[in-house]
DNA sequence: TCCTAATTGAAAGTTAATTTCAAATATCAT
DNA sequence: ATGATATTTGAAATTAACTTTCAATTAGGA
């Protein structure tokens, strides 16, 4: 996959940057990581890891994650309540819609919400940094039951 | 304070449609949490609460905004991580934004992303049953430093 | 007042995240 | 290639926030 390789590299660089070490670990955890390009739970990306390498322990992959999630490749999510969902930073910002019956998620970029919430902010006087907005409701497939 | 008795009416009413009881802990509660008015974690509407009755303990003021919050009196906010604060349920529904230094929260509510929300979701096909929309940044005090 | 079901509070249990630590491993300098 | 050393790994222990359990207490209708 293309994309991924890309990433490893940028993965690759900032170790280096770092001192931190380059492992058969982190390599495949990442590796895997990016390839499925979705939102994945920690479990869940432990799972489609030890279909690999069964030895790999959760906490290595934890401890991937933050690294990722520190070199920016990653963001961590938390919808709603319970575990949090981590997914890759390949594209620009998004936001999310969540379908509270299968758990899809949708991304979605509104260039006039993106817009008029400047303009929230600055009529207080308030200097975003980030927001995120996340949508609630039934997908398309959902709604056919 | 006018606006307190009226929610503990509607606390009353709750309570007694649902056979439940009135009772001095959840009376002294509740009423704290609406006069207090703002976005409060467990914890500290218990340091309130306490100041009133020492005996209360964190259990008791947990189950007292768990039913807030299944009477629609309270909702339940998970801003960034850790604990997650109660507001009173007065106004309408509105969205937040969080300084990420002092932790202040200001409400907003914007008719126009409101709307264009509406219309992202109807464009794929989703129903819409929820939504949080959170700006994080610095508040007008918080830039002058 | 009495009876019964609801409530309280302390302690125990749960869930997800995070830290600790000894053993293993990657990288740097020879 | 070899050795020295700092990083990494994985299991187990710990933490943080929330939730449940259970015996004792209390509210409120008969």
């Amino acid at each position: 996959m293309e994309e991924t390789n890309t990433l490893m590299d940028r993965l690759y660089g900032y170790l280096h940057k770092k001192g931190l070490k380059q492992t058969k670990q982190r390599d495949l955890i990442a590796r895997t990581f990016f390839s499925l390009n979705t939102h994945l739970k920690i479990e869940e990306l432990l799972v489609e890891v030890q279909k690999k390498d069964p030895k790999v322990g959760y906490v290595t992959v934890y401890r991937a994650l933050k690294l990722l999630k520190e070199s920016g490749l990653a963001h961590q999510r938390h919808f709603g309540e319970g575990q949090s969902l981590f997914e890759p930073a390949g594209g620009g910002h998004h936001d999310h819609m969540i379908c509270i019956k299968c758990g899809n998620i949708t991304e979605f970029e509104d260039e006039v919400i993106e817009r008029r919430q400047e303009e929230v902010a600055k009529k207080i006087g308030f200097k975003i940094v980030s927001h995120r907005h996340e949508i609630y409701g039934a997908c398309p497939k959902c709604q056919e039951e």
